[in-house]
DNA sequence: CCCCTATACGTGTAAATAACCACATGGAGG
DNA sequence: CCTCCATGTGGTTATTTACACGTATAGGGG
């Protein structure tokens, strides 16, 4: 029995039963269980487990099993949320546009029960959330990919953009300030957002509650421009003003 | 027993029975254990194996995310094989196109150990195989999503292409006839390829054994313009002389 | 609350085995 | 004839593992 070998079926195991202990493994591969300590450092390292006197937990809340260290499972439940108001909004034969974030793949996932939609995107996973559907228009715009993402990016990838007018857009971002506007980390991410304001009617920020008074990097644009926000629950009372105020409707769960 | 043979053989071994002992393989091939680790260390460049102590596992995680589990599986030793002397022909900092096809990810996977390349591709699934590598530039041509497939077809995915000129394409179709030149099924395919046709310096038409003789529908375009044609085993002898009488390079595993 | 004991942990050591490296060989193809 | 590639070889280095022994920890009894 090759070492990875035995390490993979601990974690199957530790998967499986969300624990281990040290004893027991010892005797099941026939190794000492200084062996099987080591085993289980090594997969706490990677992330997996979490020792404990005795044995070891299964490390619930690690990433590592997505692709490319993918954030996918963090705040799911909000995702969800978001992306079920956003698809109300949504009607048969729209023309919509969805950014590469993880809550585009939900809203694409969400927007499945419509019918004939339009939709472009410049992320490769929305493209394949909706790689077995039927009857829509999918469009990629193209460009570079980003190395670590699974999103297109750069000159190439606005241009694609701009090759479109949709009806709504739901956009992302890392954060939002009352006074900066909402914004994201990366440049290029930030840029083709803005390809997407100006090719889309109605706009929509989709953001989890943490998103609100965060910073970010990069300015993506101001308030004014949006038709709504679409959030995972009730904003506070001095955002909720503000949102009046500019005009802007928002959406969370009742 | 030819190398590459040797490491097809090692591959199915390992899909088996998920991994292989170097000390085994070793007596069972007749070679020496130095020569088996450097099998394993090219399976493991090529994603298909991962190495330990001892021997390798398979890496499972290569395919998984795929939507509708898709015909990877048909003939894969010889797309493997192609995989490999395709990627024998592209050095360093190349400019590379790659079609929709199975082929084309398993060229993409055999092309990893390369670096610094520009890809340019309509495939969604070769994205995906590139998604992870760095100091690459990876370009997807955008275009309409084809329903139930993983590729970018259209006008926007030939302006796509159209706006490169690589120094290689590795082209992929469904069948080949000495008389009417290389064919596929579909028109939208078929239209792309030939985008593609135009945007490259040196063409190579990748084909298994099977395509041979077998016609379909569209044509793609005529042997004329190929610099070389790879395949997984040794053509009939007419072909080959066809091939030789149109200056055009044949490859195959010896 | 403190201590005691069984159990688990970590380290150091040593031995076996595998991996790595550099170089030599030898054959195929140009 | 030369080059390139795959392979083998010998010496060196690295990894894995078990065992021994001192230390740390949990949990119960006093």
């Amino acid at each position: 029995m090759l070492a990875l070998e035995r390490r993979n079926l601990i974690l199957e195991k530790l998967q499986e039963d969300k624990k281990v202990v040290v004893s027991l493994l010892s005797r099941q591969f026939g190794v000492s269980e200084e062996t099987i300590r080591r085993d289980l450092e090594k997969l706490e390292a990677d992330g997996f487990a979490i020792k404990s006197y005795g044995g070891a937990v299964l490390n619930e809340n690690s990433n590592v099993d997505m692709p490319f260290g993918i954030r996918k499972n963090k705040n799911v439940s909000a995702k969800q949320k978001i992306a079920e108001l956003a698809a109300k909004l949504v009607d048969d034969d729209d023309q919509i546009m969805l950014d590469a974030s993880t809550t585009a793949v939900f809203i694409a996932r969400a927007l499945k029960q419509k019918s004939r939609l339009t939709v472009v995107t410049n992320s490769i996973e929305v493209l394949l959330e909706l790689a077995d559907i039927s009857g829509w228009n999918v469009i990629s715009t193209g460009g570079k990919l980003k190395e670590g993402y699974l999103a297109l990016l750069g000159y190439n990838a606005q241009v694609g953009v701009e090759r479109y007018c949709a009806d709504k857009l739901f956009l992302s971002c890392k954060g939002l300030d009352i006074f900066r506007g909402f914004m994201d980390s990366q440049e290029a991410f930030a840029q083709v957002k803005q390809s997407m304001i100006r090719s889309a009617r109605e706009i929509y920020l989709v953001v989890d509650n943490s998103k609100f008074e965060q910073g970010a990097f990069c300015k993506i644009g101001d308030f004014g421009i949006l038709s709504g926000i679409i959030t995972d629950r009730e904003p506070e009372q001095e955002w909720l003003e503000f949102f009046r105020e500019q005009g802007i409707r928002c959406y969370y769960p009742r």
